[in-house]
RNA sequence: GGGCCGGUAGCUCAGUUGGUUAGAGCACACCCUUGAUAAGGGUGGGGUCGAAAGUUCGAGUCUUUCUCGGCCCA
């Protein structure tokens, strides 16, 4: 009669879950283990599931969505290995490239060490070392998040044999005649002769000349436009002799004026934007002028215009050309392109089939591409530029206007746009964008909006350059041929370029004889070598082919790419690229797409407003399953929001899970013995039980159509709403007197903890991938192998499904929902407290009495009494009243009767 | 500025091809329990579905505009 006689639960899995300091210790344990060997070899010979990790920046601290990033990966890798494959993760990461450069020079800065009396060999080393560093912090810092890979053999884009596989795609492109010299203006400091990078750049103001020209229309499809000049405004007229367009934007409207002012222009007709009409009269002192006509922008469609400079020899067709840059901002509405000298100018003629030319050479003279003016420097052309202009009768007005410009950050010269050599991959020349089209249609994507996006970006790109003038990369490797500025193309100069690289690094491009690369069969005297590197994108694009393909336990294609939505832009992007180039489709079957981590009310995280998280915060406070359930809930196909009230909601959910595994160790008390679910005597088992092997089957099938197609976040409230629907609030209520009232030899305890094993090893292995601590703090306590991840999901015996006795019992539980209602209301009048101090009677119509006439209601609502009774209404009656007679001091039943099982 | 995507209870998410009073879990409130106990159970409140207009017998769902947010580009 007393405590002794129950059996309570008793587990050492504690309540408190205390992650921040037990996951480190999991993670102690995963390495003594050596889980990632043990993985692989459980799984040998299994079908592959390869996801190919995007290569992070080897720069700075993770941040919440490199964390997003590599849980996802980590979840997915973990599902399919449950699933039975051999799901095989290999890190790694993306290490050339100016961020890095920037870096090294910074710290040159610091310590007053000029980058220039530096050579680039030792430069070159600073950097490879600074990666280095950071790829041994990312390390530590993702497997604090629980991800399981092959840490020990990463991949980086600076590995030797990278280099070397690098040199090697290139040189596909090179042999089939698709990778070609062009030109594309970059910012360009005529004082230090070298490009500049974004960051390298100081606006500063700057007094520059401005210049009203026209330009004579030619011929039109718009007759009003017959005789008329079409008016631009520019701040860099030495640019006029580079014109090879005129951009105007079909949306605005444009006008037609007669000047009747003495002068040059008197009785001519010019066009410009109506809304800047007035400033142009202002600045241009106009004062006689009439309106002729209005008109919209898209009128100028197949419009030519002659060159202003037409009589000097400059026999041009100068096209107007539609373009959305053209604003009304300043200016005529009418811009003046010249293709070496302005991004925009590059891009809208480049669509339109007129390329760029070196115009300008690095000193900053203009080249014998130039008429007139080869050889003038263009800081002394725009006098010269404004003289002829007006001697040819097309200059309405110059002036200067002080603005903002750009400067070099060294010398703080003027910089230019300078159209300079570069190396493009066409995207036409061998059907690149073509088989990179296909290659999408062929790929899955994860959410499928992922596809428009992609193949967008696709359809409208230019072609692909790939040249950079930096040191921090994988040198062009490209010989010159100095008398005939032909390319050097010979797969063995090429492989010999490789091979050495592959030994040694790329460092010795840059300090090696270059006749060590040419080997026997050329003279180095007779060729230049560049000196350009590789831009960054095409070292991760060309992952797939120095991991997927050339390492023995991977496969090419990877089955997904998986990596934030900007990546369609960029490793999707030049992967395809790349790979549809050399290969002709794409390295992935799949790719997964995720959004952007956002604070709680959707605004991106930023310094200034202050709402950044960073990983290591929620990883003190919370632990890693915490964000990894932040992970798994949230839906990644949009933008994913995080604060630390969505943290506590999602920390709260985790508590009742941990609860219900508490549950069922405590009762099981902590010891497991697999049960063999096939072995199952379904007959036998009181019907509560085959319903809840029921429940079980259909949540798996749920579980398992959810994870096809990665969809986690209702894969994992399905399992939350087990746990707290199915079990806590309903069957592990429900049969909390049997386990603990029942003598333990009973049978119906005994079936009760059968279940109670098949939950908990059904739980553990449904949540692993998510919970990847948690559970394996569980499995330690009651598993049978090294690891819960060694273990593989469950199938459940087709026999477990009872369509019949599940509408039985939804109907059941209907009743018990009305029995709740009826017995909540005796409580609000405070007859009854706890429902065993209820006694039910329910009546049903005759058809549901039948169903249910033998069910024990008394068990199912959890009461001391209920009686169920046949009416002649249709609708369910539930009445409630107190138990009457003595409480059991055992199981807490009251009865008139001594208790059947306690005496 | 342009392209694409998104906005459903405080939070995380469901809402098939337009069709009853828009759902779930958590959180919250109240009650019960004190044998899952820094736990557990019950009941309940809470939404002008971002805004407006339109199509329709009928719109969270379709169209347009606006607005807010995100990514990419300029």
């Amino acid at each position: 009669m007393s405590k002794s006689q129950i059996n309570l639960p008793k587990t050492i899995f504690s309540m408190k879950a205390n992650l921040p300091s037990k996951e480190p210790e999991i993670i102690e344990y995963w390495k003594k283990i050596n889980l990632y060997d043990e993985l692989r070899n459980s799984s040998k010979g299994k079908e592959k599931f390869i996801l190919h990790d995007g290569p992070p920046y080897a720069n700075g601290n993770i941040h919440m969505g490199t964390a997003l990033n590599k849980i996802l990966k980590d979840i997915i890798v973990k599902f399919h290995q449950m699933d039975g494959k051999d799901s095989i993760y290999v890190p790694g990461w993306d290490c050339h490239g100016l961020p890095i450069e920037w870096k090294i020079e910074e710290q040159y800065k610091k310590n007053k060490k000029n980058k220039n009396d530096v050579p680039i060999v030792e430069f070159r080393k600073e950097c490879r070392s600074f990666a280095e560093k950071w790829i041994e912090i990312h390390k530590t810092q993702f497997k604090r998040l629980g991800v399981i890979g092959d840490w020990e053999n990463y991949y980086s884009t600076m590995s030797f044999e990278a280099e070397a596989q690098i040199v090697r795609e290139l040189g596909k492109f090179l042999k089939e005649g698709s990778l070609y010299k062009g030109f594309k203006p970059v910012l360009w400091s005529t004082v230090e002769k070298t490009a500049l990078a974004d960051a390298e750049v100081e606006y500063q103001d700057h007094k520059s000349d401005t210049i009203y020209a026209v330009f004579k229309v030619k011929t039109s499809d718009f007759k009003e436009l017959a005789g008329c000049e079409i008016m631009i405004w520019t701040t860099t007229p030495w640019t006029i002799p580079a014109n090879k367009a005129l951009a105007y934007n079909e949306s605005l409207d444009y006008v037609v004026l007669q000047l009747n002012d003495d002068g040059d222009f008197k009785n001519r007709k010019i066009v410009i934007a109506e809304a800047l009409l007035e400033s142009v009269i202002k600045e241009c002192n106009l004062k006689d002028y009439k309106k002729l006509k209005t008109f919209k922008g898209k009128e100028f469609k197949n419009t030519i215009c002659n060159h202003p400079f037409l009589n000097l020899g400059y026999e041009l067709e100068i096209p107007m050309l539609q373009a959305r840059f053209v604003t009304t901002e300043q200016g005529t509405g009418i811009v003046h392109c010249a293709p070496s000298h302005g991004p925009d100018d590059f891009n809208l003629c480049l669509n339109n089939g007129i390329k760029a030319i070196e115009t300008v050479d690095g000193d900053g003279k203009y080249t014998n591409n130039v008429k007139l003016f080869n050889g003038t420097h263009i800081f002394k052309a725009n006098p010269i530029v404004i003289e002829k202009l007006k001697e040819q009768k097309n200059l309405l007005f110059n002036g200067q206007l002080v603005h903002s410009y750009p400067h070099s950050w060294r010398s703080k010269a003027p910089l230019v746009h300078r159209a300079t050599p570069q190396w493009f991959i066409s995207m036409e020349s061998h059907k690149l964008r073509d088989k990179a089209l296909k290659a999408i249609d062929e790929t899955v994507f994860y959410p499928s909006k992922g596809k428009e996006r992609l193949k967008s970006m696709i359809e409208t790109r230019p072609d692909w350059c790939v040249s950079r003038q930096r040191v921090w990369g994988v040198p062009l490797p490209i010989f010159l041929n100095k008398k005939t500025k032909e390319i050097l193309i010979d797969d063995e100069v090429n492989e010999n370029i490789a091979s050495i690289y592959e030994k040694e690094g790329s460092d010795c491009w840059f300090s090696d004889d270059p006749q060590r690369f040419l080997g026997k069969k050329y003279k180095a005297e007779e060729y230049e070598k560049l000196s350009d590197i590789v831009e960054v994108w095409f070292d991760s694009g060309s992952t797939h082919s120095f991991v997927l393909e050339k390492r023995d336990e991977l496969k090419w294609p990877a089955s997904m790419y998986l990596e934030g939505s900007d990546q369609h832009r960029g490793w999707f992007h030049s992967s395809l690229l790349e790979s549809c180039g050399t290969r002709g489709r794409a390295p992935f079957e799949s790719i997964l797409s995720h959004g952007f981590v956002v604070d709680g009310k959707g605004l991106k995280m930023s310094k200034s407003l202050g709402n950044v998280i960073a990983p290591e915060d929620i990883l003190k406070k919370y632990g890693a399953d915490i964000l990894r359930i932040w992970v798994a809930s949230s839906n990644y196909a949009e933008d994913l929001r995080i604060d630390f009230s969505i943290l506590d909601q999602h920390a709260e959910s985790y508590r009742k899970i941990r609860n219900t595994f508490r549950y069922l160790l405590g009762n099981i008390n902590d010891d497991y013995d697999e049960v063999d679910l096939d072995k199952i005597n379904l007959i036998e088992l009181p019907e509560l039980e085959q319903f809840m092997l029921h429940k079980m089957y259909l949540l798996n099938e749920n579980f398992k159509k959810y994870f096809k197609s990665y969809d986690f976040h209702n894969l994992y409230k399905e399992l939350l709403n087990f746990c707290t629907v199915d079990l806590s609030a309903f069957y592990f209520d429900i049969r909390k007197d049997c386990l603990y009232c029942d003598s333990k030899d009973s049978k119906k305890r005994k079936l009760t903890l059968l279940i109670l094993k098949v939950i908990l090893n059904s739980l553990l292995r449904w949540f692993a991938p998510i919970l990847s601590f948690t559970t394996e703090e569980i499995y330690k306590i009651i598993g049978s192998k090294k690891s819960i991840h060694l273990e593989k999901f469950i199938n459940f015996p087709m026999s477990f499904k009872n369509n019949d006795l599940n509408s039985k019992w939804l109907g059941l539980i209907k009743i018990r929902d009305a029995c709740n209602l009826s017995i909540e209301e005796k409580r609000a009048e405070k007859i009854i407290g706890s429902s065993l101090e209820a006694s039910i009677n329910i009546k049903l119509n005759k058809d549901e009495y039948n169903i249910y006439k033998d069910i024990d209601f008394a068990e199912l609502c959890i009461t001391s009494i209920a009686e169920i009774e046949e009416y002649n209404q249709d609708k369910i009656k539930i009445e409630t009243t107190q138990a009457k007679g003595n409480k059991c001091p055992v199981c807490w039943k009251i009865s008139t009767k001594p208790c059947l099982r306690h005496g």
